[in-house]
DNA sequence: GACGCGTGGCC
DNA sequence: TGGCCAAGCGT
């Protein structure tokens, strides 16, 4: 959409005084630190600011600068993340960091293409970074954004397309402030989040209501164009308690995938009308080379990743004499008590299998199986 | 370009 | 209560 100019500046007043009256005071939002900033902008993808704000604090309390995170374990950065979900963005950060501290003497750098570059920063946390911490002009252009322009100009065209997505990004760079292109950008952003709502925005309290086509057109809501939502899988898993002495067995998985690096109890997916029974003894086969036999099952999780409704059931079960542990795609195996368990970056889900089992859930195990600890010391070792 | 990737809060 | 959503990136 072609604006004349004084339409333009009119807009970005509008917009830059609504949010300097209305911008919430968030944690990040108090800094200039580009490292701040930086981990403020890779928490925030795709997780509410409600769920990032603890975790920004507690994050940058424990690795306060690029130096600090560049030092640490991958393992500690992981476990840190937990309950944050998307761990990949963990393990780049963490890269990225690394990145810094070797290439840039610790400092971010400044420029969009210079950030593009650094692992798990795409065009828009390049931008966002490039933007409000260092005053470049370039714009962001996430879900927000898209919505927000979408309707302001009436774009229909899917924002996942190439087509659609060009003319979303066009008109984001047509509408930002050069002058204050950090404040342009994070008001666009806290404009779609709290009033151009994906459901019932609230026109009324619109700082834009009367640039807007789909306001003026009575139907806000129609843009942007939504992708029809993909069906769901129902998805059983059973996952294979074995114990020794006070310890467990976990795996680590592979640096690959989901879940990277992390450590789980074995598991897999239970067949259609396999019996769950059947399906730990067949899994603890596969995954680790393992001849056990089903106990019974201590608990079920339900939860959800992506498109997969996963229904979980923790078998406890009791190892077979003979046979050696071989991780098939595991990375590594060991045996460690729910402690030691806790500090190992895990899944929610996992993690939540270790708080019941740390509290004595599936009773009757940890002391009953202590005395065949002796002649299994070669297996700490395989895999 | 399509797909895979986590989790918690909300109504 | 369960479907829907939330400041994307890598492959």
């Amino acid at each position: 959409m072609i604006r004349r100019r004084p339409a333009i500046v009119a807009l970005r007043s509008a917009l830059l005084d609504w949010y300097d009256a209305n911008r919430r005071d968030l944690p990040w939002r108090r800094t200039r630190d580009p490292y701040g900033i930086w981990v403020s902008e890779i928490m925030l993808q795709q997780t509410t600011v409600r769920a990032v704000d603890p975790r920004w604090r507690r994050f940058m309390a424990k690795y306060p600068s690029v130096e600090a995170l560049a030092a640490a374990p991958e393992d500690d950065v992981l476990a840190e993340w937990t309950g944050l979900g998307y761990y990949a963005r963990a393990r780049n950060l963490h890269r990225a960091a690394r990145k810094v501290a070797a290439d840039f003497g610790g400092l971010v750098p400044g420029r969009f293409e210079v950030l593009l570059a650094l692992p798990g920063l795409g065009r828009y946390t390049a931008a966002a970074i490039a933007s409000i911490a260092f005053g470049e002009a370039v714009a962001v252009v996430d879900a927000n954004v898209e919505r927000v322009v979408a309707r302001l100009d009436r774009i229909g065209a899917d924002p996942k397309s190439a087509p659609g997505r060009r003319a979303m990004v066009d008109a984001a760079e047509g509408l930002l402030d050069p002058a204050r292109p950090g404040d342009w950008n994070q008001a666009m952003m806290e404009l779609g989040a709290t009033v151009c709502l994906p459901r019932a925005p609230q026109c009324p309290a619109c700082p834009l209501r009367d640039h807007c086509g789909a306001r003026a057109d009575g139907e806000p809501e129609r843009w942007p164009a939504k992708a029809p939502k993909p069906d769901m899988r129902e998805v059983r898993e059973v996952a294979v308690l074995l114990r020794k002495g006070g310890r467990v067995l976990v795996l680590r998985r592979p640096e690959k995938g989901s879940f990277a690096n992390m450590w789980e109890l074995p598991r897999g997916e239970v067949r259609p009308r396999e019996a769950s029974a059947d399906a730990v003894v067949r899994i603890a086969k596969e995954v680790a080379n393992l001849d056990v036999t089903a106990r019974r099952p201590i608990m079920k999780l339900k939860h959800v990743v992506m498109r997969r409704n996963i229904s979980l059931q923790v078998w406890e079960a009791e190892r077979l004499p003979g046979g050696r542990i071989r991780a098939a795609q595991h990375a590594e195996h060991e045996w460690i008590s729910v402690e030691e368990w806790s500090r190992r970056p895990s899944s929610v889900t996992q993690r939540k299998v270790a708080e019941f089992v740390s509290a004595g859930g599936g009773a009757g195990g940890g002391e009953r199986f202590s005395g065949d600890a002796a002649g299994d010391e070669g297996d700490l070792f395989g895999g």
